[in-house]
RNA sequence: GCCCCUGUCGUCUAGCCAGGUUAGGACAUCGCCCUUUCAAGGCGGCAGCACGGGUUCAAGUCCCGUCGGGGGCGCCA
């Protein structure tokens, strides 16, 4: 069993694409196929090479790896279409010498004239044929002198014609509505629909999976297939990525592309998790599924067959599910780029151990909060900085606030640094004076946090106890100086 | 304009092929519990077969039509 997928390098992998090649992929796996990564670049007006190792970079991060590609060799390639053009050529003069394609010398703006007079008479916009009948001889004639020229496939006219989708069923057609389509343009580079075919062909696929925009190119591709004499793979066509409102998913709506997604904070194992979820449900209750379960459970055929919107609540909830399988050192990796961005380390490698494992309990005191890797150093503010609400405060002076700071003040004066015992015991000292409970607790969070919810108090206040030698780029507020913030604020 | 695909809770879906289910699950939402706060977690609730015909004792499931959504008809892919 032999799948691919063929993305053109003209921008940023969109997800509905990395869908695509997410069911390539566990399909392939499912059944101990292997799968092709081909580049359709014979769009040159469009096609960058830098875009090719940006896409090659960005499903590799997604987690899909293939067994044949432009990067990793393979006994089918090359593996881009700009590297197979002679083949093409080849094929398609084959065509020609049999009498199933010829050449066609109509101008773009002849064709456009006719496309508009067709559509205004309520006819299909479909070519005319009108060099189909050039005898052969003069034709080539024709082009020898140097006219410009395409080569077009004589589509058969078949009434009834129809496949079985994989994923579908039986889809018919009237084929007698296609026109005779080019399959060499004029630069002679080849058309999409007919480098496909060769491709797929000699790259031996024999199941094309890929989205529903490409339902009505499958008639032109099998025709051609049988023109050559080639068996032609089996098809399937996904439905689309919608967007919110209904539409297909598009950069109005936000985030389309797999790079965007990564700098979002999102895990590549949850993106791909919930990718395949889009259009499909495993077979039992449990939805937060490793790679290795997907290929497990995965079925082409249980694909869904309308278009599914794309869901950030449910995206959401797959990713915070998959952070909170992780443990709090391998949290602090994944966010490392988010931890420099936000200036608390400079890199991971500079931190020494006692300030990896401070860092760690701070994460465990906070995981639950997270959903995306950019929650992280948000999350991480409140041990790091005394980022106080005004609300806070306010709540702080109507509850006899003043009262709780002064007699901590008291307590800890000259103190050089507060321990956990000292918490203990200022809480006992506070208890023997009748200050106990809500009235106690809550005046104290917001003194020490500058916030009215939040981490428990008892975890955060044993982590910010232990702050001293910390080697960070910014160093944590000590539990001493929010005191000296919390008066100031409440002075005001 | 013509052709093709598609329509189950707000969202992703199971159920349809082989007609009989209190139409199931998950996310979201709401409520309760837990919690000296917030979250997380536990428990529970609300909510759906696009519409109209037909076949049948019985239709989400089969048939026809309507309407809605999407795609295609390129020297783009």
């Amino acid at each position: 069993m032999r799948l691919r997928f063929a993305p053109s390098p003209t921008g940023y992998v969109h997800v509905g694409n990395a869908r695509t090649a997410l069911f390539n992929y566990l399909h392939a796996k499912k059944h101990g196929g292997k799968l092709i990564l081909r580049i359709e670049d014979t769009d040159i007006e469009r096609s960058k090479k830098e875009y090719e190792e940006i896409l090659i970079n960005d499903f590799k991060w997604l987690g899909i790896e293939w067994d044949e590609g432009p990067d990793t060799g393979g006994g089918y390639g090359p593996y881009r279409q700009s590297e197979r053009l002679d083949l093409y050529r080849e094929i398609a003069h084959k065509l020609l010498d049999e009498g199933k394609a010829y050449y066609c010398f109509c101008t773009p703006e002849e064709l456009e004239q006719e496309r508009k007079e067709a559509l205004s008479k309520g006819l299909p916009p479909k070519y005319s044929g009108k060099c189909r009948n050039i005898p052969p001889e003069v034709a080539k004639k024709r082009v020898e002198s140097g006219e410009k020229a395409v080569i077009r496939f004589k589509m058969p006219q078949d009434k009834d014609f129809s496949y079985n989708d994989v994923i579908r069923g039986k889809i018919s057609f009237d084929l007698s509505l296609f026109g005779d389509f080019v399959i060499l343009r004029s630069n002679g580079l080849p058309a999409y629909n007919f480098a496909v075919v060769v491709d797929d062909h000699y790259m031996k696929v024999d199941l094309v999976i890929r989205g529903e925009d490409h339902i009505s190119n499958t008639p032109k591709q099998i025709k051609i297939y049988e023109a050559l004499g080639w068996t032609p793979p089996e098809f399937g066509h996904l439905s689309m990525v919608l967007g919110p409102d209904g539409s297909p998913l598009s950069k109005r709506h936000g985030a389309t592309s797999l790079n965007q997604f990564k700098s979002m904070g999102y895990l590549p194992e949850a993106l791909l998790n919930y990718l395949a979820m889009l259009g499909w449900a495993p077979p039992e209750d449990n939805e937060i599924l490793s790679k290795e379960k997907l290929i497990k459970f995965f079925d082409v055929r249980k694909v869904s067959k309308s278009g599914a919107i794309f869901d950030y609540s449910k995206l959401n909830w797959v990713n915070r599910k998959h952070i909170a399988a992780l443990n709090s050192i391998e949290i602090i990796k994944r966010a490392e780029e988010f931890l420099v961005k936000e200036g608390y380390i400079n890199s991971l490698k500079e931190l020494d151990e006692m300030s990896l494992k401070w860092l760690s309990d701070a994460i465990d005191g906070i995981k639950t909060n997270i959903v995306t890797l950019v929650d992280v150093p948000e999350e991480l503010k409140i041990f790091f900085e005394y980022s106080h609400s005004k609300e806070a405060f306010e709540e702080l002076k109507e509850e006899g606030g003043e009262e709780v700071l002064n007699f901590m003040k008291e307590f800890f004066k000259g103190k050089g640094h507060i321990d956990i015992k000292d918490i203990y015991s200022l809480i006992g000292e506070a208890k023997k004076k009748g200050l106990k409970g809500k009235a106690l607790f809550h005046p104290m969070r917001i003194i020490f946090t500058g916030k009215s919810s939040g981490i428990e108090l008892d975890k955060f206040l044993e982590i910010m106890t232990k702050t001293e030698g910390l080697k960070f780029k910014k160093t944590p507020l000590s539990l001493k100086e929010r005191l000296e913030e919390a008066e100031k604020l409440l002075v005001k």
